[in-house]
DNA sequence: TTGAAAGCGCTAACAA
DNA sequence: TTGTTAGCGCTTTCAA
């Protein structure tokens, strides 16, 4: 199986020039005679000679890769960022390496240092708090967050997530709603501007927000929270959860459990994961706009490698979708 | 941002030993004086330092990190793959390298040989067909695929497709249906295997099978397809699908089509992604257990680089899950 | 137990 | 247009 694979070394030898007359020719740095770029150009194919990159990278500090760290891939939300942000990799002829530290803000810290040596800049998706992310300062590579750093000089991008959830907040309202919950994931920083968004708004109508805990962003922790909200003796006729898998599974206990949607109860909640098409009724969400996210966070981060200045703000405006799972109050409820 | 990091001589001058010394240290290849180690722990500690793993592996010629070659990230069937060797990876001390190929076939050889010169090993899941697919013998690197392969002699895991499709195929007998159609996705070597092993079992019973074609495997696509299936001239009372995705496409379009499921017919698909369970009615699968093969194929490629035997097969056993979407044939549709 | 020295495969001045 | 030379940061004999 292992080859003894060609060095640039051995391509010399065969052409009879030196290596660097090889290393140009493979870079297409310059032109040359006609008579040796036919024999590199010969030798090459007959030797399947392929530079190898890690000699490479180590001459010209650059390894034309860009590490991403996300939260959990099997969260339709984060592949769409991946696959954003791959998409304007590719366009640089750069390769992506994915660290998924799946929802453990411990792992990150090691995952992500290993990662840096290897990449010429990073893009991460954190659950640490920012007061323990000094470190990343430290890293030596251009870096875009994801999300608003209150401290740190971070190139960041992030939704929308007062707007988004203003939006949906108001629209509940102009449907008659009046008791609202929201099912929040206390550990996303998001989470907490959303909550605010939305108690902010109900406050502009005298009116109070229900706030459940959820442990996880998952669908089975939407499942799990169900009866909790349903029947905990103050049930909402609105309830807004923090992202659309939890709100999946919320949805599928609540029907479960003899509730009829919408007209019990309007189930909203965050990304426009395109699952959220599929379920009955299909789900009201706000979209992220997860791969433009991911794609602005490449863009970004690629013209700070390549020393371009990026003024332009980060900030990436959320859009309102609705579908069947939000509808007019029901007054007999 | 760019800081100047510090390099083994750094590490060896501060301390006052040789960079071989400090080499050796950082390896744990041996035992030194206390003081000796003293100094050079400090001094690390001080300066921050973090061997470079990029002119380690030049030497060595290892990475310790591992391709893994996906054709849509978007698809939970292989995001579950990715989680489960990401597990086995990281147990391991690798780092995962991740392509997407977009269901690209052309895209495929130059990222993955891209790819192969930065790793230690490959895993791939390839559209490419196999008489095609000589090169990647002369990668040099250790490989799994996903798929069983004819000819070439490469190390594989797969899911049992023929015996899925006929646990699904025979259960959907016993339920009473006879007019079986299958949404296929030809591209996808799995998917011959589908259609033979439904085919099979329904010859036994001296029945046919409607084949039409899916472009991608899609839920958009289960959408397109649906009207010609549905209102054609021929309706099944039950149809399966290449893949769960297209089975949800499928089933929405259904239904506004004013079709009730499982009433008029029966759907069934393969994968058993979790959002399988967030439709209504639920749908009826087949779980190729995606993890569990990632899993398997990390273990098998980071045997193959350790330079152990590993004879086992690598034929993963499916598992039906039984849901709403399928049920008795009704007597009078 | 420690160090000197020779590279890994390649690029980047600088000369020719 | 081509070649010489000196490394990048690290590991690895081999000798001390």
């Amino acid at each position: 199986m292992k080859k003894n694979v060609a060095t640039i070394r051995d391509v010399a030898a065969a052409a009879g020039v030196s290596t660097a007359t090889v290393s140009k020719f493979v870079n297409g740095a310059q032109r040359f005679s006609p008579a040796v770029e036919a024999t590199i150009k010969e030798v090459i194919a007959k030797l399947g000679y392929r530079s190898n990159p890690l000699a490479q990278s180590m001459i010209t500090g650059r390894t034309r890769s860009i590490g991403l760290s996300i939260l959990d891939i099997n969260n339709p939300h984060f592949t769409s960022i991946v696959k954003g942000a791959n998409r304007v990799a590719l366009a640089h002829n750069y390769t992506l390496l994915l660290v998924d530290t799946e929802e453990n803000a411990d792992r990150e810290r090691p995952l992500v240092e290993a990662l840096s040596r290897r990449v010429d800049g990073l893009i991460l998706f954190s659950r640490m708090v920012e007061s323990e992310m000094d470190w990343l300062m430290d890293l030596g590579k251009p870096l875009v967050y994801f999300g608003r750093p209150t401290r740190l000089p971070l190139q960041w991008v992030s939704s929308d997530d007062t707007r988004g959830a203003a939006m949906l907040a108001r629209h509940l309202l102009s449907l008659g709603h009046r008791r609202f919950a929201y099912l929040r994931f206390a550990r996303a920083r998001r989470d907490h501007d959303r909550l605010d968004a939305i108690r902010a708004c109900l406050a502009e109508h005298d009116l109070d927000l229900d706030v459940y805990e959820g442990g996880t962003p998952t669908s089975a922790e939407g499942e799990r929270v169900c009866s909790a909200i349903l029947l905990g003796g103050n049930p909402p006729d609105a309830l807004i959860c923090y992202n659309d898998l939890m709100a999946l599974g919320f949805m599928k206990a609540a029907q479960t459990l003899g509730f009829s949607l919408p007209d019990d109860l309007s189930v909203a909640a965050f990304d426009n994961i395109s699952y959220g098409q599929y379920t009955s009724p299909a789900l009201t969400t706000v979209d992220m706009q997860s791969e433009r996210m991911g794609a602005t966070a490449m863009e970004k981060l690629i013209a700070a490698i390549d020393g371009k200045p990026e003024p332009e703000t980060g900030m990436i405006e959320p859009q309102l979708i609705l579908r069947a799972s939000t509808s007019r109050r029901n007054a007999s409820a």
